[in-house]
DNA sequence: TAAATAAAATACCGTTTGGTATATTTTTTA
DNA sequence: TAAAAAATATACCAAACGGTATTTTATTTA
C-alpha cells in the first residue's frame, strides 16, 4: 500500500525511469551527430548500460531518436511558454518570445545544439517520420507567434493592417537563421543582433 | 605531338578527369546525408567505379568529402557572381544579390541542398576541416556584401550612416534562415519572401 | 608493336554496425 | 521468504563499414 503509494506520486515504473534515463543521455547524442551518424555504442556508452537494456526499452535506433526529439522540443516549448508568462499584454509576450532566443545559444547547447535545426537539416532529405516531427514543430511555434499578434490586434496594441501570417513566418525565419549562424560560427552575436532586431521591427512596425 | 595538344587544350589527364567526375558524382551525396551517413558504398554506386578506382584518386573519405564540398561551393560563388555582373551600379548589384536567392531553392536541389547549411550543421559539433571551409566561406560571402555597400554609400547611392558589417551580417542572416526554412519546410515561398522583404528594406533603409 | 607506366578491378582485411537469443540478475508478487 | 516476473547483461549474428594489397586492364612512351 505505501508502495503503491508511492508509485502513483512519482508516476513513474521503474522501467519507465530507464527510459526516461536512456531518452535523456540519448538527446544530445543525436542532436549533435545526426541520427545515422550516431551508435547505439554511443548510446550504451553514454547511459552505461548494455544493449540488452536498450532494446529491452526501444524497439529500435529509430525509436530512440524520435523520443529523444520529442525530449528535447517538449523541453524547449515548455520554457518558451514559461518564458512568455512573465509578461502580461500579448505585445509583451511577443518582445518574450525573442528575449528568449536572446539567450538561446547557451541553452541549445545543453541540448547538442538547436534540435529543430539539427534534426530539420538531417532529416531534410530522408523522408522519415522525424522529418514530419520537426515540420509540426515549426507550424506549431509559428501558429503561436500568429495568434499572439491576432489577439494583440483584437485589443489595438499592434496596428490592425498586420498581416500576422506573414510576420510570424518572418520572425521565425529570421530566428532560425540567427540560430544556423550563431551555432556554426561559434558567435552568439547573431542571435543577440537578431534579435534586437526584430524588438526593433516590432516597436516600429507593430505597434501601435 | 597532336596528343599534347589535346592534352594543353583539355587542361586535364585522364585521372584528373576521374578525379573530377568522382566529386560530381560524391557532391550532392555528402550535402543530403551529410559525412559520416554518407558511405564508399555510395559513391562506388553513384560512380560505378571501384573503390580502387576512387581510393587511387582520393586518399580517404574526408578528403572526397572536402573536395565535394569545395566544388559545391565554387559553383555557388561563381554563380553568385556571375549573377551580380548584370547589374550596373553597387546597389544594383546589392539588389541581384537577393534575386540570386530568389530562385536558390531550385538551384541548390541540384546540389543535394544548400551546402553551407547542410555542411555547417553537420560539422557544427565535430571541429572538422569542413567545418572551417564553411565559416571561411560564410565570412567571405558576408565581406563580399559589406565591400558593395562600402561602395555604394562612396558613390552616395547609399546613406551614410548605414553599418555596411551590420547590415551584410543581417542580410545573409536572414537569407541562411530562408534557405533553412524552405529545405525543411518543402516549401520557397519562405525564401521567395524574405528576399521580397530584403528589397524592401535595401530600398526604405539603405537607399538614398 | 613491345615494354613501361598508370589506372582501375578484385579480393580481402579487421572493425563496427544494428539487432537478437539466451542467460543472469534484480525486482515484484504471493 | 519462495516463486514469478520483469529488467538487465552476455554472447553472438550477418551485414556493412573504411581501407589496402594485389592483380588485371588501359594507356602511354620508346
Amino acid at each position: 500500500m505505501v508502495y503503491f503509494l508511492y508509485l502513483c506520486t512519482v508516476m513513474l515504473k521503474k522501467s519507465d525511469k530507464t527510459t526516461k534515463f536512456i531518452i535523456e543521455k540519448a538527446a544530445p547524442i543525436f542532436s549533435k551527430k545526426g541520427y545515422t551518424a550516431t551508435s547505439m555504442a554511443d548510446i550504451t556508452q553514454a547511459t552505461g548500460l548494455t544493449k540488452g537494456a536498450i532494446y529491452g526499452n526501444f524497439v529500435n535506433k529509430e525509436a530512440i531518436a524520435i523520443a529523444a526529439f520529442q525530449k528535447n522540443v517538449n523541453d524547449l516549448l515548455v520554457r518558451i511558454t514559461k518564458h512568455q508568462e512573465k509578461g502580461k499584454t500579448f505585445l509583451d509576450k511577443l518582445y518574450l518570445i525573442t528575449d528568449f532566443y536572446r539567450q538561446y545559444e547557451d541553452y541549445s547547447r545543453s541540448l547538442g545544439g538547436c534540435p529543430i535545426l539539427n534534426i530539420g537539416v538531417d532529416s531534410s532529405h530522408q523522408d522519415t517520420e522525424l522529418l514530419s516531427q520537426v515540420q509540426f514543430v515549426i507550424n506549431k511555434t509559428q501558429q503561436n507567434i500568429v495568434r499572439l499578434i491576432e489577439k494583440a490586434i483584437e485589443d489595438g496594441t499592434v496596428k490592425q493592417e498586420t498581416d500576422p501570417q506573414q510576420f510570424a513566418k518572418m520572425m521565425y525565419t529570421r530566428i532560425q537563421g540567427a540560430i544556423f549562424m550563431s551555432q556554426t560560427m561559434g558567435d552568439k552575436s547573431y542571435l543577440i543582433e537578431a534579435t534586437n532586431e526584430l524588438d526593433e521591427v516590432i516597436t516600429n512596425k507593430l505597434k501601435n
